[in-house]
DNA sequence: CCTAAAATAATGCCTATTCATGTAAATACG
DNA sequence: CGTATTTACATGAATAGGCATTATTTTAGG
């Protein structure tokens, strides 16, 4: 007799940081493997998702958002600033700061991917009622915001 | 004036998987420095955490269980084992599998952990209540056990 | 039985990531 | 003003991780 996946239980099952993880790493990895068809990194993915919706973000918080750390994201964007999906523009205001911007190319690029990840969305949570869906986010965005 | 995290608009802070992300992310990052501070790799956390449950998993299901793919977890279980942390045992039955053991020093130190990790949760989710507490859980499970 | 296929874990190379640091600009403060 | 502190981003060296492959054992098919 073989147990597929057992009930599973124990600690672990029951730890709100691991439903998270796996949660997280579940979803993600099943869209990941759109992205990489498009040809894209998972942080180039991340960084022009944040990008469409408010583009000219300063670095420092390109990264708290993206949840990268700083050096990371600076070679993601040398690696994107290449391959031509941003530009780095230099603030006026504040010299230190670098405000990043989506060239054509990257706005080009990302529309598509953002209805393919509504639409995975909507896949992923199917089991879920909207209500259910709705209750959900509301509860991350708590945790989230704290 | 400054912003410090605006209200966030667009896509990506209603977009579930980022969600998911941010609050794993949030809810890990705090954690582990508990673990560093035990002077335990985050990986060897996840590895003891799954073993004080269900201790002689195979390295495979380990795998699956902490989210690894297998050659990292092999990696991971070298260290531990040098460590002094865990133990392979050949199974008998079937001699490709490996199984991984809780030694005493294993289980010394996974204990205190387990309880931190408990208060942890419970600070972490101070503002939600024990309905939404649940709640949350529930629908996490939804999702992971698709 | 004998061979082919599948399953399990380990290895190794190459890239990616992390951590500490460096450089430059803005702010605070005496 | 001038200097110290803080903030912002980039860089580089050391480490960790990802991916393809290998070795061994088991299962399946003829």
């Amino acid at each position: 007799m073989e147990e597929a996946t057992p009930p599973a239980p124990g600690f672990v099952f029951d730890y709100l940081a691991y439903l998270l993880a796996a949660a997280s790493h579940g979803m993600s990895a099943e869209f990941h493997a759109v992205i990489r068809a498009q040809g894209l990194r998972v942080p180039e993915w991340r960084v022009l998702a944040c990008l469409a919706s408010r583009d000219g973000l300063m670095v420092s918080e390109l990264a708290r958002i993206t949840l990268y750390d700083q050096p990371r994201l600076t070679k993601t964007l040398n690696h994107m600033e290449g391959a031509g999906l941003v530009v780095r523009r230099d603030d006026e205001e504040d010299r230190r700061r670098v405000m990043i911007h989506l060239t054509e190319e990257g706005r080009t690029r990302i529309a598509p991917l953002l209805a393919a990840a509504r639409e995975h969305e909507e896949r992923f949570t199917r089991k879920l009622s909207p209500r259910e869906r709705a209750s959900l986010k509301f509860l991350l965005k708590l945790l989230v915001e704290r």
